[in-house]
This record gives structure tokens, sequence and C-alpha cells, in this order.
RNA sequence: GGGAGCUUAGCUCAGCUGGUUCAGAGCACCUGCCUUACAAGCAGGGGGUCACAGGUUCGAACCCUGUAGCUCCCACCA
């Protein structure tokens, strides 16, 4: 067999995915086995795969892949979100790019043209995880919108109205002028940024007198219906029942007294619009003050603003401040800081509107949350999530649902010609419903459904269990199907911090109130991806690495490895494409090794020399305690020092000690050959090794894993065990640090004394050597022609003394220099041995510390004083 | 404005219960090697006042207080 010198990922990943798919090795269904279960967060649907799903996902691949060879029934449910506002938002631009306005169509022919939409694109970014190697049971892909999930929605939606935790009122809400909805306050990012504000005065009623106010907005100027400033400040005391004039409308409006006023800002005086600002409409409903909606839905000027009608508000902004300004009212113009709200969906500025809209009342329903969150049935990785959760959680507010989109499931709520409404999920029980309350009849011609669509997330948030069992929700928990019952509650949910209250609460919301228990168990909170200069990484920025060039550069495998050598829980990732690159050189080393065990020749009739027998048992201990090491910081989460411990296992242990002691030598060209004990020892451990790298790099361990023998096609490493960790004497790693120790003198001396690797050294052995046994091995791996042991150092040997044994290399190296590098070794040792001393003459120490600390302490000391003597010794023969 | 967290090597970060296995890892850097698995490699090396100032302690990167800087979340004074 021909194998290339490098690696070449291509080939594998393509074989072995369709390999894997077309072997059902994704695929699950209940059994006896313990289930693990991750739900994907869905992607939006008309997404592409950027950086943070690569991150994500391949978190998420990793975990359930480990799990899978732990043995358990690994389940992997992937799927796709509708992301109303979004995709409504793509499908809208991409019809007037065709030049049709989203208002010339109906409802139903909108609706066609997204659904086309979606069809032809929707499937994309789950065509792109598979290319990262995701193993997710792909024949139980799920839409938020399709049919049953839909209908979940409504059941949903009916069930918390007759609960009365749903209900419709009338607030100030997000307004999104660009996509005409409503949106959540989580859906709003604020962005500070300098604003203008403008001194406006108004005249006093029946005076000459005026009152300046300070605003940012003047274009709501048109819909003040009052002026408010504080009780006790003194200078508007005199204005006790007056009355102003609003510039340019010449509306007269009271001046009220509030404490909410800040005297310090401004003028002190504030302009009240309560159709337009948060603040305004409370202090409008505390003072019954009129409310004047100067804006259309879409960010223009309404006919109650009775000027500059249809102008943007932005446009009116500018066009007021001149007419104010010719009119004299200007007074001043300042420049401050402050916060804009924007949408989150169309990047255009919020605009508080007062509307109708439907709610959720949280209060109640989120209690079992924010407890079992509090209490550690469900964990947050990283833990420091937990303050901001349950900072959040204690004073949520209530979620406003409703959106005046079309693009999403339609809110379940008919309206009779006199404005009553019934909740229901079909107009025959909408009918049923007015006549047993109404008590008369009605035909479905009398009614009409809401117009509005709900939240996006109002679907999302039942994912965990809607993707199991859509119809539990009108069943009842019960009656829930097998599949749910199975595998419900999830195991882990790997997602962003960023959307921890706009889901993740909301699912384990939604698991207590749906399923009676919590949705998942962990929750693996990911980083956000920033490139070098430590920006997020976006679209609009243009410094996001397609993911998809990153793989056809640096393979799946080494881009998986990139992504995650440098991403603890929570922690942002500063990405950087050299990352892969390590990821793809690891590929390539990890190709070579096996390159070096495939070219072995093997003759049974050979003897396993004692160093390969030695080495064998050495990596295995080796293996052990680093198995142990990684299945630790699995079941911890920390993913990033598995990969590292792992990585340098394979790299340091296996490549750069291990396959070096047991390498066969070349004579006359050619290479020796192995006995079958050490080859069959080491092709098990290379097995294994591909068995504990597999979850992070799945294709090319596959791709070995085939190559070490011929298997049958049950016989995958994605469902290989993986591997236990066997009792074995770990003694002898101790005992081979003073063979590596030898090692790395003797390299040294060839370093210092420039003595090519090549130059063959002897090595004097001047002591009994209990440790004989390394002898083999470190004439290999320090390149030795001979081991000697004698009684008398050599004349020209310069020595160096490591636990009992002394060992010398025939080598004339300064005498001053190696006394100098004794005496340090020296003090350093004396200075361990009196903090050591020091320590147990502490009568404190003594008496609080545990036997087992003093113990190890006294064996310190007797260690530190051995080695002492023996530094000393070697000096005095110097 | 309120809250949380962070500050350890050039970079990204580990560092558990306070103790010479604690001052670490990976990358980057420097030196020498195209040696027969691998130059996408091998061997070796340098590099830190653990943000700063106090305190507690026999002993502090770790505990306490203060200061500075950074990050995030929440609120939104027009």
């Amino acid at each position: 067999m021909e194998l290339n010198k490098t690696y070449d990922p291509k080939a594998a990943e393509n074989h072995w995915y369709k390999w894997w798919m077309e072997n059902g090795f994704f695929r699950s269904v209940p059994d006896g086995r313990e289930p693990y279960t991750v739900v994907i967060p869905p992607p939006n649907v008309t997404g592409v795969l950027h950086m943070g799903h690569m991150l994500n996902n391949t978190i998420q691949d990793v975990l359930v892949r480990r799990a899978r060879m732990l043995g358990k029934n690994a389940c992997w449910v992937p799927g796709t979100d509708h992301a109303s506002i979004a995709t409504e938002a793509k499908v809208v631009a991409l019809l007037r790019e065709k030049g049709i306005d989203k208002r010339s169509l109906s409802r139903e022919e909108f609706l066609k043209y997204a659904w086309e939409w979606k069809e032809k694109y929707g499937g994309i970014i789950l065509e792109q995880l598979k290319k990262l190697g995701a193993s997710c049971d792909w024949d139980r892909t799920r839409f938020t919108m399709e049919e049953e999930l839909s209908e979940s929605v409504v059941d949903v939606f009916i069930d918390l109205y007759k609960k009365g935790y749903i209900y419709r009122g009338t607030r100030m809400v997000n307004w999104d002028v660009a996509a005409l909805t409503a949106v959540s306050d989580e859906e709003v990012f604020m962005k500070e940024g300098m604003s203008k504000l403008f001194y406006v005065k108004y005249q006093i009623e029946g005076s000459n007198e005026f009152l300046t106010i300070a605003t940012t907005r003047p274009e709501t100027i048109l819909g003040d219906t009052a002026v408010c400033v504080h009780p006790e400040d003194p200078r508007y005391a005199h204005l006790k029942g007056k009355r102003v004039v609003v510039p340019l409308v010449n509306r007269s409006v009271p001046v009220i007294f509030d404490e909410y006023v800040d005297k310090e800002f401004g003028t002190g005086a504030l302009k009240v619009t309560p159709a337009h600002d948060k603040n305004d409409y409370e202090l409008g409903k505390k003072h019954k003050l009129e409310s004047i909606d100067v804006l259309n839905p879409n960010g223009t000027m309404s006919n109650a603003a009775q000027l500059y009608i249809g102008l943007d508000r932005f446009a009116c902004r500018k066009q007021i401040v001149i007419d104010l300004e010719a009119k004299g009212h200007l007074v001043k113009v300042e420049e401050i800081k402050n916060n804009v709200g924007y949408s989150e969906r169309t990047n255009v500025v919020i605009e508080p509107r007062l509307s109708m809209q439907w709610y959720v009342a949280m209060k109640e329903i989120s209690k079992p949350a924010l407890e079992n969150v509090v209490n550690g049935k469900v964990q947050l990785i990283p833990d420091k999530f937990i303050n901001t959760y349950k900072y959040w959680m204690e004073g949520v507010h209530d979620w406003c649902i409703s959106r005046q989109l079309w693009w999403g499931q339609r809110i379940p709520a008919w309206y009779d010609k006199d404005g009553n409404f019934v909740v229901a999920k079909t107009a025959e029980e909408a009918i049923k419903q007015f006549q047993t309350v109404h008590r008369k009849s009605y035909i479905v011609n009398d009614l009409k459904q809401d117009e509005d669509v709900v939240d996006t997330w109002f679907s999302s948030w039942l994912w965990p269990i809607s993707v199991f069992d859509p119809k539990v929700f009108a069943n009842g928990k019960e009656k829930a199907n097998a599949d749910l019952k199975y595998y419900y509650p999830t195991n882990d949910l790997v997602t962003a911090p960023e959307i921890l209250f706009f889901w993740v609460a909301r699912m384990i919301i939604a698991g207590y109130e749906y399923m009676g228990d919590k949705p998942f168990s962990n929750v693996y909170l990911t980083g956000i991806v920033r490139d070098k200069q430590g920006r997020k990484m976006s679209k609009s920025l243009g410094n996001s690495p397609d993911p998809l060039d990153l793989i056809e550069k640096y393979g799946a495998d080494g881009v998986r490895v990139g992504m995650l050598l440098c991403s603890p829980a929570g922690n942002d990732l500063p990405f950087d494409e050299s990352l892969c690159e390590q990821g793809r050189n690891f590929s390539n080393k990890i190709w070579n090794a096996f390159r070096l065990l495939s070219g072995f020749t093997v003759d049974k009739n050979l003897a396993q020399p004692d160093s390969a027998k030695i080495a064998v048992e050495w990596f295995n201990a080796k293996f052990n305690s680093a198995l142990a090491e990684i299945n630790d910081h699995y079941t911890k989460f920390r993913l990033s020092d598995a990969l590292m411990a792992t990585y340098k296992l394979i790299w340091d242990d296996f490549c750069s000690w291990y396959l070096e002691m047991i390498k066969p030598d070349f004579v006359d060209g050619k290479a020796n050959p192995v006995d079958q004990k050490t080859f069959d020892a080491t092709t098990l451990i290379f097995e294994k090794l591909m068995k504990v790298l597999h979850p992070f790099m799945p294709f090319i361990t596959e791709e070995l894993y085939h190559h070490l023998a011929e298997r049958k096609t049950t016989d995958a490493i994605i469902v290989a065990p993986w591997p236990e960790i066997s009792k074995a004497d770990n003694s002898i790693v101790e005992k081979f640090n003073i063979a590596i120790e030898v090692v790395m003198n003797i390299r040294n001396i060839r370093n210092q004394r420039n003595i090519s690797p090549k130059e063959k050294l002897e090595l004097v052995v001047t002591s009994a050597a209990s440790e004989k046994m390394f002898d083999g091995i470190i004439q290999k791996l320090a390149g030795l022609s001979s081991v000697a042991y004698s009684k008398e150092k050599p004349e020209s040997a310069i020595g160096f003394i490591i636990k009992s044994n002394e060992y010398f290399v025939p080598i004339h190296v300064d005498p001053e220099e190696e006394k100098k590098r004794l005496a340090k070794e020296l003090e350093y040792n004396k200075g361990f041995l009196a903090s050591v001393q020091k320590k147990l003459a502490n009568e404190k120490f003594v008496a609080n510390a545990k036997p087992e600390l003093i113990e190890m302490e006294k064996k310190k000391q007797a260690d530190a004083e051995s080695k002492i003597k023996a530094i000393e010794a070697q000096l005095s023969n110097l």
C-alpha cells in the first residue's frame, strides 16, 4: 500500500460521512440503553453557516460522538427555525428585487412566495453541517413551522390562554418601523451614540414668559400633551395651574408636577408625549393626559401630527428644527451621549409605540425555571451565568408574543363584528364559543381571525418537547409518545449566551409547564467567535471566514480542532486561522505515525526485545493516566482541555517517545523487522488512541481505524467502545522518568557541545543499576553506541546522577560550567529542603494538617536530603 | 445608574482545599538539524514583580480591603 507523505482529508470526509449515513450509525430509536439526547439550537432556516454555528455544532458533535462510544443511545435532533422576522424581511427584500411590493399581495400569496423560498434555500445550512461531520439523526429533522409543530404552538397558546397566562393588552411596545411589527425587549439592542439635545421654549399661556424644555426627539413635540417639572423645583413653583402652548401646533397643554423629572437634566422641564415614550406613557396614565399618536406605523408623520404629514420621522426632525428656529423657539442645541434602541432584525431605530398586543404573564409560570437553575437541577456551564439568569428571572416582565407579520403561526383568536373575541383552534370551534357566550347564531363570515402571528420564540421554546411529540401539548404529558418518554429530558444543550433569556430560560419554563420536568440537564454556553482584533465576527464587518472555505483548506478535522483548541466554555473565542493550521498539522502527524506503523515488516520468529516490552508497558500506563484526565475533563465540559490532553498524549507520548523507542533500526539501508508482539501491541495502542481522538477528529480516525484492520460494516470507530482504564502498574511511569531524564541530559550535552545526533556516544554507568532495564531505550533515544558498566568513572567523562543511579557519558564538558549548574541545583534543593523542614517544624502546621499531608512532606524531606547528598558527591568528583 | 466577572509569558488561557509536583500549557519566538514516518517535521532554548497598594497567615497567584484598567448583563435622564 502506497501512502502519501501528507494526509488528504477530502476523500475520507466524502467517503465516511456517506458510509455512516448508509449504515444508520446516526439513527436512534428508543431501546434499553441509557439515552443521551441533544437537540440542536435550530439555525435560521434561511441562514448560511457561520463561525458561531461551526463552534456550536462542533461542540455538540464531540459530546454526541463520545456518548455514542460510551454505549449510550445517542440522539442528536437537527432542524431549523422559521425565524419569522428575519425570514419575512428576507422574502420582502427578495420580492422587492423582483419588483413586487409586499403590500400588493394577499397573505396567502405572500406565504406562497415565502414557502417557495424556504423550500429552495431552507436546507442549505443543514447540508453545510454535514460537511463538518455533524452526526445528527437526519431522519428526525424538524422545522418549527411544519404542520405538527405549528399545531403544537396553537395548542399551547390556547392552553395558556385558558390558564389565564395569556392576555391581550394595550401597552407601549418596541415598534420596528421597517418590519412594521412589535418586537420584544430582547430583540432591541441599545447603541450608544452622540445625539443632539434641542432646547425649545414653550410660551406660558397668558404671559410673555417662556418655559424651556430639552428633547432629543423634537418631532414628537407635535404630540405633546403636557410639560412636566419637579414639584420641588423652585424655578418652576410659580407655574402651578398654568398651561403652556406647544409650538407650531399651538396646542394648549397643562404644566404638571411629578417627582419622576430629574431636576439636573437639561432645564429640569420635560415635555410629555404619552404616545411615544415609555415613561411619558406612564406619566400620561398617572395624570390622565390625552395621548396623540403623531407617527404612522412605518415611521412617517401621521395625520394627528397636523404638520409634516407623510414625512419620515428623521426628515421631520431636521425640518422641525429649522422651523422652530425660524419661529424663535429654538434656544440652543447641545451634543449629548445617549443610548438609542435599534431593532436586532432590521437595524432601524425602534419607536416606542402604543398598541394592542398579546402577552404572556411571566411571573407565575417562570417560577420553577428560576428555582431549578438556582438549585442546580439545570446546570449552566460555566456557572457564572447563574447570577445573570437569576437577576433576569426575578425581574422578568411579561412577554409580548404577537408580531405583525405573516410568516409564522397565526394567533388563534377570532373576532366578531363587535370586536368581541374568543380563542379557539378552528373557526368552527370559535363559532361554538361565541354562540355559548352571546347566545346567538354565527356563521364563519361573521368572524375574522387575528391577523398577527406569534413570536418565533413562542414556537422554539417548545423545541425539546415538540421535536419528539408535538401532540403532547394537546394530549397531556401522561399520553406522551414513546420517543418523548424515552428521550426527555434531554441531556445537554449547547448554545450562545446571547439567547439565554430569549430561548434557554423559556424552554425551561415550557419544560416545567408541560412536562413537569427540566428540558435538559446541562446548558453549555459557548463564547462569541471573535477575530484577531477581538471584534465580533459579523457579515457586515466582513471579518468572518467562510467555514466551508476553511474546511476546504484544512479539512473538517483540522477546523474542528482549530475551533476547540481555544474555547473553554463561556469564553470568547479569538479565532485565528493558524489554529486550523495546527489542527491540520496534527492530522498529518497522525497520518505519518500510521505510515510508520504500516511500513513495519514483522518477523514472527523474533523475540520481543526488553526495551520494547518496557516501552509498551510504559505507554499503557501513560495512556491510563491520560485517559483518566481526559474523562475528567469531559465530565466537567472542559473540552479544550480534553482535546489538549489527547493531543499531547498522541503527539508527545506516543509519537515522540513511544514510537521512537520501538522503531526498528536501519541496517544497510534496510529497516530491521519488528517482532510480532511489539507490532500487535502498537497496533492496539494506535487503535485506542484513534478511539479517544474520534470525537474531535471523526474522519481521520475512522479512516485509519479501517486501515489498521479488515473490519465488518458493523465495526466502525463511530460506535466502537470508548477505551476503559485498565488496572496497570503505574510505578513504571515514575521509574521511566529517570530514563527520560538521562536521555534529555545526553541530548543536552550534545546540543551544548555541538555533537551531531548521528555521532554515536558511549555511556558508562557506574553503579549496579536497578533500572538497567531502561538501557536499551536510553541507547536508542540518545543515540548511544553502547552502554557499559564500570565501578570507576572514566577520566574523560562528566557525569550526572539521577536518583540512585549514576550515568556517565564520556564527553568533555567544561567542568566549570558543570560546577555552576550543579551548584544551582544544589541551592535549589537546599532551599526546598529548608522550606519542607520549616513546615514540619511549624507546630501549627503539624497540629492542623492531615496525617497524609505530613507523610508526604516527610517523604519530600527524605528525597531532598538524598538528592543533596548525591549532588554534593558529584561536585566533589569534579 | 445597578449588578456580575476579569487582570498570570509576546498571544490565548490553565492553575482544585492557601504549602517547592506552583509559577504551567499550547501557539508565537530564538538556535541547530532536509536524520530512512512526518520541514505540516525533529532536537534544544529564552521568556512572567501572577494589574497595583495594603492586610490576614508560620506561609498568598489563591483569602480580606482599597485603587486602576477591561469585559459582559440589566435599566434607559428626556
